[in-house]
DNA sequence: CTGAAAGCGCTTACAG
DNA sequence: CTGAAAGCGCTTACAG
């Protein structure tokens, strides 16, 4: 694998290499003659010439490239959200470099080593719980990062978030208006703040309407097993109307899974409302009442947050809500 | 951003910036005194060193960064794929770029030449139809590329591919055990060899026992309006024994939420074996019964060979076959 | 045991 | 209109 360099086309044309690199990037201010600019350029074409990013990297000291870590680039929706930043990135000029935390500290700091080791020129991160000196690290530099979906309570950073707090209040709402006597919220037990928020937008307004609610926690990773005792302990199909609310996709996953296998009609027996809308839950036999995370809009705001940190690096640590939308289909009676 | 250099430690340690690589790489050949050796360490911890792996690259002629270009990768399929790689890839301190090609030639084409021109030591790509130009210019410039999932038809890659014929004729074996009388295959509209592959399989069984069979055609994309459409027309219950089966998971999802929606019932009006299993399948009413692609092997031998073809440019062009595996479950009765 | 020097492939201010 | 030269941050063969 020998590649062509610009020093081969300035042999080849009987020039120096400043005049070839002023040819290929095309600068208007120096003026360089028709004829030899046609020379170089055939040149270049002949001999398959490709510029070598590395060295003009190296050189200009930034890669046009971006971090993205995420919890796991196989769940649905970090899958989806990376689609979008890469879509946005792209027509910034950026590429993107892809990792899972799994939502390990650890292996989210050796991810941020890495990255910073290849240069990219900002990250885009999920900062896990016990992240915190990672993302200082990077601080510390002047590193340009922004966060998407996760936030740290204890660090101010670029962050774009949902209003997670605020869609947590409107599901609630949603319940009581259709009645709702009963309800069982299933999460995680977990410190992520994002996560709480949704958690605790809920809970306060529960204890401000006195209603029974069941509050089922589960251990993140794989919560399919968990999911299925909990609900198996804790729900049962009564008189009362009685309504389920799922944190996120994963939970949601498991969650609808039991019901399905379990014959559990919805919104008959129980009303459902879920996070995240994913293909999947065209699957089940019922259209699910879901919150929709604007993911496009959220990667735009990050690109736009982290394009910015680049090109002018600020502590000032700006921050875009995106709201969530509680979109209505036919899970709740 | 400025970020401490070799150059920084050097000078703080009144030593060359040659010890201080020596003694950053842990060359055993060279031996530097202890005393030195700690002092070199201690500064670097100090001043937060990190290595800048682009200057690096650019001396070693190497980046290890690898390209991974697949179709779409909020899809679930490739975005489980793209997580099996990049675990594989860290094991041999590899980073993963990745793009999305959308199916379309042109993309694919600019994406191959951002990573060769980002110096990605290989790629793993899934060529798409008409890929075959910029395939052919990576090979003419010996740059490692191995394929996986998809593969070309006239040209000669490293690939890794699933046994799409022969998993197809088991599919109909097992159809057929099962006293089905009509099949209807759902595929999609395409050029793409291991797509074909698995239609082909099936076609030439029908072929052979002389069976009603019809094959639906749609065209790539979003594919859900179009499957909904072919399905209403062509499938009636009736008292023959119909069974469906979908070329992937896109498919699948569209055909599965058809049924759903219709309340027709999996396996007593209809048998219905997926390609793909994807987390999605759960929600619905009966366990599908579906084809497993073995992605973690797909991972390991893909990076096998690019690794392979990265550390020693070979033209022979090295084929790793991964067997499917039908999941028996409840969808064919 | 340690350093001076060349070079990887670029860009760009400066000189002519 | 064009070129010589410095320099980005590393590695390494060579010399001492």
């Amino acid at each position: 694998m020998k590649r062509a360099s610009i020093k081969d086309i300035a042999r080849i044309a009987g020039v120096s290499v400043a005049t070839v690199s002023y040819v290929l990037n095309k600068k208007e201010g120096s003026r360089i003659s028709e004829s030899t600019k046609d020379k170089i350029l055939k040149i270049a074409e002949e001999i398959h010439y490709t510029p070598n990013k590395i060295a003009r990297s190296l050189k200009m000291s930034n890669s046009k490239l971006i971090g993205l870590i995420v919890p796991d680039i196989s769940n649905d929706f970090y899958s989806n959200i990376a689609r979008c930043i890469e879509n946005e990135a792209m027509k910034l000029g950026y590429t993107i470099l892809i990792g899972s935390s799994d939502e390990n500290a650890d292996k989210f700091g050796k991810l941020t080593e890495l990255f910073s080791g290849q240069q990219v020129d900002g990250m885009i991160v999920t900062p896990v719980t016990g992240s915190d000196d990672a993302v200082k690290r990077l601080l510390r530099d002047e590193y340009p990062v922004v966060s998407i979906d996760y936030y740290l309570k204890d660090i101010d950073l670029p962050a774009v978030t949902l209003n997670n707090f605020e869609i947590s209040e409107q599901v609630f709402d949603y319940f009581i208006k259709h009645d709702v006597e009963e309800l069982i919220y299933i999460g995680y037990k977990t410190d992520l703040p994002h996560l709480l928020d949704r958690q605790y937008g809920f809970e306060r307004k529960i204890s401000e309407m006195g209603l029974t609610s069941t509050k089922i926690l589960v251990e993140m990773g794989e919560v399919s097993d968990e999911v299925h005792a909990e609900l198996k302990k804790h729900f049962k199909i009564t008189s009362r109307k009685t309504a389920l609310y799922f944190l996120n996709n994963k939970i949601a996953i498991a969650g609808l899974h039991y019901l399905v296998k379990n014959k559990i009609r919805v919104p008959e027996d129980v009303s459902v409302i879920a996070f995240d809308g994913i293909d999947a839950y065209s699957l089940f036999p019922t259209e699910i009442t879901y919150i929709r995370q604007p993911l496009e809009e959220m990667a735009v705001q990050a690109i736009k947050l982290l394009d910015g940190q680049i090109k002018n690096f600020s502590d000032e640590a700006e921050k875009a809500v995106c709201p969530a939308e509680l979109v209505i289909r036919k899970s709740v009676k």
